[in-house]
DNA sequence: CGGCATTTTGAGCCCTCTCAACGAGTGTGG
DNA sequence: CCACACTCGTTGAGAGGGCTCAAAATGCCG
């Protein structure tokens, strides 16, 4: 439990000032330690969605306190999930969402020639699962980039639950909507953008979407290898590889393998020709 | 109106066996007889939902016939929308959801140096402005691409609507997830294809909309120009051009302008590297 | 320490872009 | 009726960004 301890703290440091609740993210535990680590993340899982520091990204959002002890108490909260398990694979019946809890989760595709087609990465507090509520079947495997806890929500509660609480409908329909418009960014960055933009804009996506949860928007640590980076971009590894380091030698980034500080943050949005107003 | 009904007939001509009534897609109707095709549009336009012929497709699809008076009852149905004019622009208030009844949308953003973007093609039965329920600001501009009849379906009214007749809301859903699902197959499409692939594609998944609106899924005619094509799948008009004349060296297609055949379905799914099942 | 996966670096090539010119179609005004 | 301008689509030649292939370097785990 120490070393869990440490990194707990650990990360807190790297939180930013005002963050008051803890929030584990990116968390590598050493699975030899299987006991501690069940302990510590069951604890973790069994926290309501009232004390879940998530909840104001999560589905819970906006309802009353009273409703949220309804959601609440249809989430089920699933034993944690190790790294490179999958969550549910393409072609499996669709029956609920997923929360990431904690740690992060790819979803992707096969193609009939056997290659894999990165979908996207969730992050904590975001929602698994949205493009399967068509068809009933997903169309994705979503995996564990690392250990990771995941709520799991019955979609026909909330499909139930939304017909009674109105509030919960519309953050329904608003987070589908986001889904939707956040699709189409991406399609503009993938179809029009050069190799150092696609890289730019996807460090400065998640260094907003970890600032958005109280860690670190300039120092964090990618949850994903190269290959998956490359993949998700429409790159080769070796471009993505190539383009860091020349982003480094720019002194905008400082690069560690997996872990990623970005020292100007005014220049790497120019290189990617972005809006900056949101770092 | 003999011309309009001429071109009525033109158009029947070319649906499917199955067909009973008439859709009217890419009618390019002259603009200088504005009293007829005035009249002609308006009978359209005051078509009830479940009159129709797009029902199918659109908000109504799984409502019992009551249900769908209530819906009709909030829907508004404007006056037909010239070539070139919009329906709404970037930064808009987000009020209503705009149903396409005939004709042919697009949708684009304008980035900072000035340069389009286009988003999406709508057809028929098809529903704009979904990605903007979560900001409740459009971020595109919703542009006629020929003459077009649309449908306003007021948001406040499907969110209340929603939560009165679960189908619809479960119907909402749906939509919102296949939109979502389509998206990512777009850009699965614009990171990972060839330019052939694109363009391939491209037409497949035009030919099966057209199918599924009772067109022939063979021969039919582009809406929008070769820029806007080359625009949305990330191309140079000049790449689009080479290719469009290449498929047609190898008999796989017949483009005479706007206008295409697809001579060969099975190759043209070869060369798209796709699923064929579904042309 | 040794084996395996991941990341980096280098060299050469190809697909697609850019630039440029031309042809076809359309609307306008003389 | 024709000349002109303008838009749109096609075709050609050359250049470049990113890919492929190959191999070394690094990190990770037993």
């Amino acid at each position: 439990m120490l070393i869990l301890q440490f990194l707990f703290n650990w990360h807190h440091m790297r939180l930013e000032s005002r963050a008051k609740t803890a929030i584990v993210l990116g968390n590598k535990i050493n699975e030899s330690n299987l006991d501690g680590e069940y302990q510590f993340m069951k604890n973790q899982f069994t926290v309501s969605c009232q004390a879940c520091s998530l909840s104001e990204l999560c589905i819970p959002n906006s309802l009353s306190t009273s409703e949220m002890d309804i959601v609440d108490a249809t989430i089920k909260r699933a034993e944690p999930i190790q790294k490179n398990k999958s969550i549910f694979e393409d072609g499996d019946k669709f029956l609920s969402l997923y929360a990431v809890r904690s740690g992060a989760i790819k979803s992707f595709s096969i193609d009939e020639k056997g290659e894999e087609h990165v979908i996207g990465f969730y992050l904590p507090g975001e929602l698994i699962g949205l493009d399967a509520i068509d068809t009933g079947i997903h169309n994705h495997t979503a995996k564990a980039l690392e250990t990771s806890s995941i709520c799991e929500i019955p979609y026909e509660q909330v499909e139930y639950l939304s017909g009674k609480i109105s509030k919960l409908q519309k953050h329904m329909f608003r987070l589908l909507s986001r889904e939707i418009h956040e699709d189409q960014e991406l399609q503009l960055l993938l179809s029009k953008k050069t190799a150092d933009e696609k890289i730019g804009a996807f460090l400065i996506n998640l260094s907003a979407r970890y600032k958005q949860r109280q860690l670190s928007p300039t120092s964090f640590r990618l949850p994903m290898p190269r290959t998956d980076i490359a993949n998700y971009l429409g790159l080769a590894v070796e471009t993505v590889s190539r383009v860091l380091t020349r982003l480094q030698d720019q002194l905008i980034l400082s690069v560690d393998g997996k872990e990623v500080e970005i020292l100007d943050a005014q220049k790497l949005c120019q290189v990617s020709h972005m809006d900056c107003s949101n770092i």
